[in-house]
DNA sequence: ACCGTATGAATGAATG
DNA sequence: CATTCATTCATACGGT
């Protein structure tokens, strides 16, 4: 009974009713995550892991698992985003710093800043270690269990997620 | 002196403090468009364009911009909405006299009502021009300006079919 | 003063 | 990776 890998359906808690009363709809599929499962993620991205491997995004996967139902896809499409969005972003501050210099210095908190290149991942290295506060220790967590290492065991557990398109609606 | 053209928070002295007079941080304003401005992008959207570009968005930003501080961001967001909103009141609508087939004939004003799926900005062509009032001037400024032809690059896109993960390893 | 609605903003999920 | 759709959160605003 591997429930893990796919996308994961919120199941737990917060039951939505129709506006009308009617209990037949088909509940929020949409995964919400917890507030500390965020903060593991950009702990994560901001230490430079900005295009995790199948294995890699396994791994966070299980970690985050820890503290509430989680998928492979989940993962996968929260990192897309949010390199997708980075990228926004950051075209974005430039365009503005651009077209009003005055701005420069505010600099908000808009991520970490994904390295323009394809970044793939580029684990450790140069990674721009920023904040760490106490989800620094699942960071620690993360490098034992190899993620940094890509020591991936031979063992395939059939864990292939390859194809995520066919979510139920 | 363009100053931005990210989205823009209302500056106009609207400093919001808790109502128990704490200051419960980023005060974050939402943009409040102008009654003119609902009218002009209501008239571009009436008018067809009702999936912007890059360009476009940034043209008609432009337009806004002579009555009100708004960024690209915020005229993003509001046809993002409108789209959805428009498709939504349809689709409810629909389920509605499906549901009760005396409702036909009501078909309350309930939005322009997006035509097609992928209707990427169908500028010109059969765009279905409806309402001509005052504020066509408005769209005049636009053609003028050239909203009408997107002189853009052609976008070639990578879409390599990222499955899941392509690593270089 | 509270409450319900409209709507700007954010983000997960998908598609190409 | 870029763009889009759907759903949800947050809030400005009007009604009672």
């Amino acid at each position: 009974m591997e429930d893990s890998n796919r996308g994961h359906s919120n199941s737990s808690s917060l039951q939505r009713f129709a506006p009308n009363g009617n209990v037949t709809g088909p509940v929020r599929t949409r995964w919400t995550p917890k507030a500390e499962q965020i903060l593991i993620l950009e702990s994560i991205f901001n230490s430079g892991v900005v295009n995790p491997t199948k294995d890699e995004t396994a791994t966070i996967r299980r970690l985050l698992e820890q503290l509430g139902p989680v998928g492979d896809a989940n993962v996968f499409y929260w990192f897309q985003n949010r390199r997708s969005r980075s990228r926004r972003r950051q075209r974005q501050l430039q365009a503005s710093l651009v077209a009003d210099p005055r701005a420069a210095g505010v600099a908000q908190q808009v991520g970490g800043g994904v390295q323009s290149s394809s970044a793939s991942s580029s684990s450790s290295s140069a990674a721009n270690v920023m904040l760490m506060d106490d989800s620094a220790q699942y960071l620690f967590s993360v490098s034992r269990m190899g993620l940094m290492e890509s020591t991936q065991s031979p063992v395939v557990r059939s864990s292939d997620v390859s194809q995520l398109h066919h979510q139920p609606g």
